[in-house]
DNA sequence: ACGGTCTTTCAATATTATTTGGAAGTTCGG
DNA sequence: CCGAACTTCCAAATAATATTGAAAGACCGT
């Protein structure tokens, strides 16, 4: 296959298997693309090798920049920012999943353990509330493994235990 | 707090929930609806309960039949059919993980096996042929993960995982 | 085989999410 | 302080998705 179709496969790839996961088309696509690409690429890059505006395509470097998932690059006598996406695949998932993580589960976590209490036992409210009982204590758990799976100090016991295990 | 007050934010919640990771508002709401249920429904109760329309009611419980997440009750001496959510939280979430799994993942590691194998030899093209290998082996670990916790008992790793990791 | 009841389908419509592009804001060198 | 070079914001336009509702289909008892 050559270069320019891989390329491009991949980053309509990744978009939509972005947006499938709730993440933006763009947004992906911008990470797909300065994941794939050797040098640091700058707005005007973005824009046109994705054919996007620029407002599109700086919003969407900006909120990966949130995510720690791209860095701002400033090359020395140019007054534009470049940018590059962090090549490192353990942490993208890391960033990745503490980002939902902390938007998505947390207030999850949060709601089941108030509903958890919700006054009343008839069969209606029993059934109710041991749903939102054993939620609760699935989300919880799940919170905790992505907790202790994504903390720095873990992440050589991951990378080294998977390298292993290869 | 009370029952419908309860009942409503929950449902609400896992409707924003489910459309953060791409599952569709109103199936999200049909599933928490019937998860919250003590008895089974009929499509009118969906309807009424939701305030969806039959059409729309319809396709989502199919849905979710097809998911394996809710099941068809036939009652004795009734015309209609009625529908029960699974309720082991254990078994919901392998459910919508083994299904996921299938639609999304299976397909993005098969191109990335693919994409490894671009042709050429330049800085550019050894760029992007690292992170498709780099992706490909993070995928089709989380793909080998994954298959292994659903397999038979999630609960089994999820404790394992929390234990070791603590 | 008919009428009633319930389910399914799908084109039209409505809703929601994303993208655009111009205007305003910022920063820098001189 | 000014103008050039960028970046950011945001209201309007567009595109993507979900929902409706009416019509067709299936099934059952008689």
């Amino acid at each position: 296959m050559e270069l320019y179709e891989a390329k491009d496969k991949f980053i309509q790839a990744w978009g939509a298997f972005g947006s499938q996961w709730g993440i933006n088309r763009s947004m992906a696509q911008v990470h797909a693309l300065l994941l794939i690409s050797a040098e640091p690429l700058s707005t005007e890059d973005v824009m046109e090798q994705l054919n996007i505006s620029r407002g599109n395509a700086n919003m969407n470097l900006r909120a990966l920049i949130d995510w720690h998932l791209v860095e701002r690059i400033l090359k020395a006598g140019e007054r534009r920012e470049f940018f590059q996406a962090e090549k490192d695949v353990w942490k993208i998932a890391t960033h990745i999943t503490r980002e939902r993580k902390k938007r998505e589960l947390e207030p999850m976590v949060r709601l089941l353990g108030e509903l958890k209490h919700t006054s009343g036992s008839n069969a209606e409210t029993k059934a109710f509330k041991q749903m939102a009982h054993d939620l609760h204590d699935l989300t919880s758990r799940i919170d905790a493994v992505l907790d202790r799976s994504t903390r720095s100090d873990v992440q050589w016991f991951l990378k080294a235990a998977s390298t292993l295990l290869r």
